[in-house]
This record gives C-alpha cells, sequence and structure tokens, in this order.
DNA sequence: ATTATCTATAGATCTATAGATAATGC
DNA sequence: ATTATCTATAGATCTATAGATAATGC
C-alpha cells in the first residue's frame, strides 16, 4: 500500500518526515516511553526502514534534538555573533522573543523539558545535549548580566551567577507549569518578572 | 537464598522496602523507564512477589507518590490547617525551608521533577498527582498574596495569580538546574528571590 | 552503483497471571 | 485461615540485524 506517493520521496523528504514526527512521540512519552516501531508506523514505513535513515534509537533521538537546536536559531533571528554581546536588558528582551515563539510550539517546550529530565543522569543518550544547553544559556545570561554592571547600569553588588540562574529558572519554570496548565500567560508573566528584575537590580540614580 | 532474614520480615517492613527501592527507581528512570524486575530484583524478592503487595506497576507509582506527600507534609512540621493561614512573608519563609529540605533530598526532587515532565499528558497515572500537586501549591501561594494585600502590606495593584506563577516558576525552576548542576545553592538563590519580590510588591510607606 | 525500502527474525526484555509452597496469626 | 512468597509461563512488546527487492542517480 501507499506505493503511490512513496516512489516520489526522496530521502531528504523521508528522513525529514521522520524527523517530525519521532520529535512529537519523544515529545509526548520521553525516550524512553516512545517505540521505533510506533514511530515508523507512523510514518508509513516500516521500522526497518528507518533504521535505514538513523543507526539506532539514540542516533534518531539526537538528530531530533539538534534539529531543534537549528530551528530555535532560526528562530532567533539573530546573529549567532550578538548572542554573546547583549547587555542585561538586550537578553531579557531576547528572552521575552523566546518565551513568545516557544508558546506557540508547545511540543519543542515539552521535548526540552521532558528530556532534561529525563536525562539527569549521565548514562542518558541526551545527557550531553541538556548540560550543554544550560550552560550556553548560563554563559549568555551572564556574560550579559557582568556587561551591565561593568557598563553601570545594574549595581556592582549584584551577584551575576544568582541573577542569571533566577532568570533561567524563572523562564523554565514558567513553562512548567503551561505545560500542565495551558491556562498560565507564560510570556506576561515572564515579561513581568523581567521588570522586575530591572528595577531591582538597576542602580538608583 | 536469605531464608535466614526473609522469615522475620514482616508484610508491612516488605512493604516498605519495596516503596524506598521504588521511589529511587522512579526518580533515576521515570515510570516508563522502570522495570517491576529490576525493582524486585533490588529488592530481594521475585517479580510476583512483588506484585503480591501492589497489584500492577501504576498503583506501585502511586503509592511512591503518595507516600512521598506523606513525608513532605511531616517535614513540613507545620499543621495542614496553617498551610492555608499564611501571609506572603510566612509563605515564602515556608517554601524557603521546603527547598532547603529539597536540597537534602536529591532523589524526592528528581521524582516529583521527571514524574512531572511524564505526566503532562491526561493518560498517564501519575497525571492526576502532578495536576493536583500543583493545585495545592497554587492555591497555598495565591491565598497568601491575597492575605497580605488585603492587610495593606502589599501593593493593591499587584497581581496576585502572576506573583504566585512567579514564585513557584522560581523554585521549581531553581531545582531543575541544581538537578543537572549539583553546584547550584538553590537555598540561597531562593532567598535571594524572595527578599527582591518582597521588596517589590511591598506598599511604599 | 547506490540508496531506500521490505519481510523475517533473533534475542532480550516487560507486565501480569496461575498455581504451588511456606510462614504467620488466631 | 491468611498472608507472603516462589517458579513457571503466556503474551506482548522492543531494538537491531540479515538478507532480499525495488527505485534512483549517474
Amino acid at each position: 500500500m501507499a506505493s503511490t506517493d512513496s516512489a516520489e520521496r526522496s530521502g531528504k523528504l523521508s528522513r525529514a518526515r521522520i524527523l517530525e514526527i519521532a520529535l512529537d512521540h519523544f515529545a509526548i512519552h520521553g525516550y524512553r516511553g516512545s517505540s521505533l516501531a510506533r514511530i515508523a508506523a507512523e510514518v508509513g514505513i516500516s521500522q526497518a526502514g528507518l533504521l535505514h535513515h538513523f543507526p539506532n534509537k539514540a542516533a534518531l533521538l539526537q538528530a531530533v534534538l539538534v534539529q531543534r537546536d537549528v530551528r530555535d536559531l532560526e528562530e532567533a533571528e539573530t546573529d549567532p555573533e550578538r548572542l554573546t554581546d547583549m547587555d542585561l536588558d538586550e537578553v531579557l528582551a531576547f528572552l521575552v522573543r523566546i518565551v513568545r515563539h516557544n508558546a506557540e510550539n508547545r511540543n519543542l517546550v515539552q521535548l526540552a523539558h521532558l528530556t532534561a529530565a529525563e536525562a539527569a543522569g549521565a548514562d542518558h543518550p541526551a545527557h550531553a545535549w541538556v548540560v550543554g544547553r544550560l550552560e550556553f544559556l548560563r554563559s549568555m545570561v551572564e556574560a550579559a548580566v557582568t556587561r551591565s554592571i561593568d557598563a553601570g547600569t545594574v549595581r556592582a553588588d549584584v551577584d551575576a551567577r544568582t541573577v542569571t540562574n533566577l532568570v533561567i529558572a524563572a523562564s523554565e519554570g514558567l513553562e512548567n507549569q503551561w505545560l500542565l496548565d495551558g491556562g498560565v500567560d507564560i510570556v506576561g508573566s515572564f515579561a513581568s518578572f523581567a521588570d522586575g528584575l530591572r528595577r531591582a537590580v538597576a542602580t538608583t540614580d
């Protein structure tokens, strides 16, 4: 069956279809709860057909995560250089944009959060991805805070690392709640947090 | 083997041992990634022996979560009545105590976070637990914020629901990071957040 | 010639049940 | 009599491989 369109599917199209559907499965059921057979069935190929494109399940997850990162960067519409070149105001505005984008892509958020929770142990195939992602976010935010302190717009007694962790905690914690209760206004709440933070750390002039 | 001590194990002792070890497994591998056979092996009984105490895997998870809640409440050392009777300062101090307690019980935190991420879908056996837990936290914090507004110690233009969500987001987001990087000082960071929040919402007198 | 796919299957799980045996509590 | 445990096993997965067949790209 389906031999009519299978002929016109190029390899790359098929690979993209697999990645899309695998993303949904990993986002909803996690890595361990997802099954290659069920993913393949939804794609419309056999399990062995799927494994022609990706050598094993871990490689499929890696590919899904890499693709997610690429899409995220595209969506950010920002030069990669700029990411390490912002001050606090800019990084907060940037994060508001990311949260807004996330609010329209539930599965991307759920994939990140479920993978992060699942991959806390060093043996999980996504452990390095999860740790690297946190490190990337941290260095971006912390550099911005430090830059603003140096520029004199943020008080010198502010601890950059603490502020950084709180900014990340607020955005991810809000997303967590939103995954459980779609009624949460993550964009408004995070913007409100960002406002309060700006005021709290600003130099009193 | 182990017939020496198996004789002296009462049913309740055995049940408690199973719950303890199951908690570790669910915390590390999640519900789907855990196996009754491996849990039973670590307990030192057969899988069928385990299923004598709990009818199936979902019931075992439920029992683990209920036990976790009971322990949490005991640890809180607070009358259940008091939980709905606090103002903002009190609820923030209470949450600092909880975070401090959590910082010494990694597995309890990981169980809550991994289960929350896994059970976002309504079909997961822990979905009701996860949703109920969020609702409980929310009502506690929101009641406290509202009480402080009514008492005039918090500005009337503050949105209680937004503040509530941010408080929960900060604590859970910090815990999330700490699970990935034990170096994060969740107690200090959350206390710092609580200080800033108190100042930000206080009536200017 | 290479790439994409298939069927078939090995080998390792996993959950849950049936039915037997031993220990405990009255 | 009841509670705790065991062995054995059914039936359903799951991942990954072997080897065959069809389609595509030069």
